[in-house]
DNA sequence: GCAACTTATTCATGAAACTGAATATATGGG
DNA sequence: CCCATATATTCAGTTTCATGAATAAGTTGC
């Protein structure tokens, strides 16, 4: 019995994951204190809801020196990913996606890993 | 701030939903008693998690003599629509939705709210 | 009105999930 | 080694959610 649309489903349905997800999910690879900042949740709190999300597979992380990098899986479904995307597309333009990216795009001392090279 | 796309996900995100909202999205038009004989769960339990889905704008419902015909709410917006449709058909091939249809269409005395007209 | 059928609701219970607060772990620079 | 930064985890409390069992409510035909 596969259990991964549930799970898919059940990871869209929390708002702070949702916000992470989008901003994943349009802005291609940020580390925690850049997902933290943009949606102003405790650090914690953003972290625990990686780690749920990591653990079912739908982001990925690496470590890239002091920071921690996530994305979303690239191994998913293609029609998960479809999904993903649609979703992160059609809700960018409501809030709290907007200003989510508008202070991620302010944010001073990034990273800087999804800059161009 | 927009909920809409939280509570759709949720209600995707129970495997007794995804498999009433799966049969609907791929059969257009059904009552509980053929949900219910479908998925092979107790009354009650169909009919709690519809009205969950009925409250949430998922579905819609309308009474045609002893039955309670249920669809994807029409209203929805389109990209949500289209989820619905394209997870339908993703997962149509799996178990347990493959027997779920068989089940629908072996099943007898259906109130044939579908068959062609 | 009564019986059969279909659908909805209530109640009590147990499990799961989200959260803040505090704390722990890991990395890099001096 | 020490400190600052970044990230993860644990704990306890509260709420939400799914469930079985029992029951109620609406419809049809007699």
């Amino acid at each position: 019995m596969n259990k991964l649309p549930e799970t898919v489903f059940k990871a869209l349905s929390d708002s702070t994951r949702l916000r992470c997800l989008t901003l994943l999910s349009l802005e291609g690879e940020l580390c925690v204190c850049e997902l933290t900042h943009a949606i102003q949740m405790p650090q914690p709190k953003v972290s625990r809801h990686l780690a749920l999300l990591r653990e079912s597979g739908i982001v990925a992380d690496h470590r890239r020196g002091q920071w921690i990098f996530y994305r979303i899986n690239p191994g998913l479904p293609s029609w998960v990913r479809d999904i993903l995307e649609r979703t992160a597309r059609e809700i960018a333009p409501t809030e709290p996606f907007v200003l989510d990216r508008e202070r991620l795009a302010n944010m001073v001392g990034r990273p800087g890993a999804t800059c161009v090279v």
